[in-house]
DNA sequence: GTTGTTCTTGAATGAGCGCTCATATATGTT
DNA sequence: AACATATATGAGCGCTCATTCAAGAACAAC
């Protein structure tokens, strides 16, 4: 009996997520929302309870679901090892260096502006970070295995070194999209491993 | 014959740094400046022309010569080496640890929030990673002439992954300050040195 | 066709934003 | 005292922000 809605909010959740991404939190307007997607503040509102704070978690949420795996690519799978974690280490510096991928990652840029102040965006950061550290231990142990990184290596802590690794990536490509830098970074990280 | 200033502008020019550090640049209003301050909205642009934007650069500025060196200490001198490096990164993690240090650095901060779209900012920034870069890479070369880093090191391409890491332990200790987990990413960062 | 329910609309709200400007004020010189 | 000059003041500019709400509109059930 009701009126059925006129728009998908996935479609809106969509456009949400991609200009928290391109811009942040703050730099992000509702208005901006409506522009893009021709859905009106009141049916907006409707359709996401509250409000842009409610629209920028489910945005994070969006992106670990539908962005992150992507990324991760054949890391996530089980029998991951060296050259997963190289793959995706090559990726991040693809996107850095491409227009569109310039943006960073979502979850890091929200690290770093909203984490602080903001316990629901830095829970699901940490999720984030959490799941890139469970990767990246199993792909070493994996090659530990298969004797592709010295025998002294220690896994975990290795891992972790490698997830700040890519959040550091992330930061200095920002700043400096150089493709000679980058890649000496990520050269020494795996020599670190041999 | 004119009449004098009563306040002085680097204690405006201190306070807007600090506020740009703790909170960013978009989330800082002058509003804020004007309270903190109690120098008014006319007295501030008339002593800081180019207004807001202006002053978040001085900022930046300001941020670099006075609270960066504060930071390096030794790193910077000519005799630094291993432990210098060292001194640095636990100065990083006793920082992120401590309450007042969670904000992280205010030019990493800026790396993410405002270099894609502002250049002057986004100079500074590089200028920072110029200098991080360049204390590394002497620090590291020292120690190779003494013997404290395996022979086979990259000097300069270990600098820049050292630069990397440590723009990642902010990153990640924004979003989990946890000591343990600092501690493991700057163990193993030194154990690749070895 | 009437009713009930949900959705859409877009003007309106009040607060806050960065910034300006006419006016008042404090000085050294004459 | 009167003046010239640089500063201080703070109300107010036009705008944007996130959010709300009363009114109209589209459907299914009856």
């Amino acid at each position: 009996m009701p009126r059925p809605r006129e728009f998908e909010p996935d479609t809106v959740l969509n456009v949400a997520m991609l200009r928290f991404w391109e811009r942040g939190y703050r730099a992000t307007s509702i208005e901006d929302l409506v522009k893009a997607t021709g859905v009106k503040p009141g049916s907006l509102y409707s359709a996401f309870p509250g409000g842009k704070h409610a629209l920028f978690l489910k945005s994070l949420e969006r992106y670990s679901k539908l962005v992150v795996p992507e990324k991760l690519g054949e890391l996530e799978a089980s029998g991951a090892s060296v050259a997963e974690i190289r793959g995706y280490f090559d990726g991040l510096v693809r996107d850095l260096l491409s227009p569109e991928g310039r943006q960073g990652c979502l979850l890091v840029n929200t690290a770093i502006e909203k984490a602080a102040e903001d316990d629901g965006a830095a829970a699901v950061v940490r999720g984030h970070l959490a799941r890139l550290e469970r990767c990246m231990t199993h792909a070493l142990e994996n090659a530990a295995r298969r004797g592709q990184v010295r025998a002294s290596l220690d896994c975990p802590g290795s891992a972790k070194l490698l997830v700040a690794t890519c959040q550091g990536l992330m930061v200095v490509g920002k700043a400096n999209p150089d493709e000679a830098l980058l890649r000496a970074i990520v050269d020494n990280a795996f020599a670190a491993l041999g």
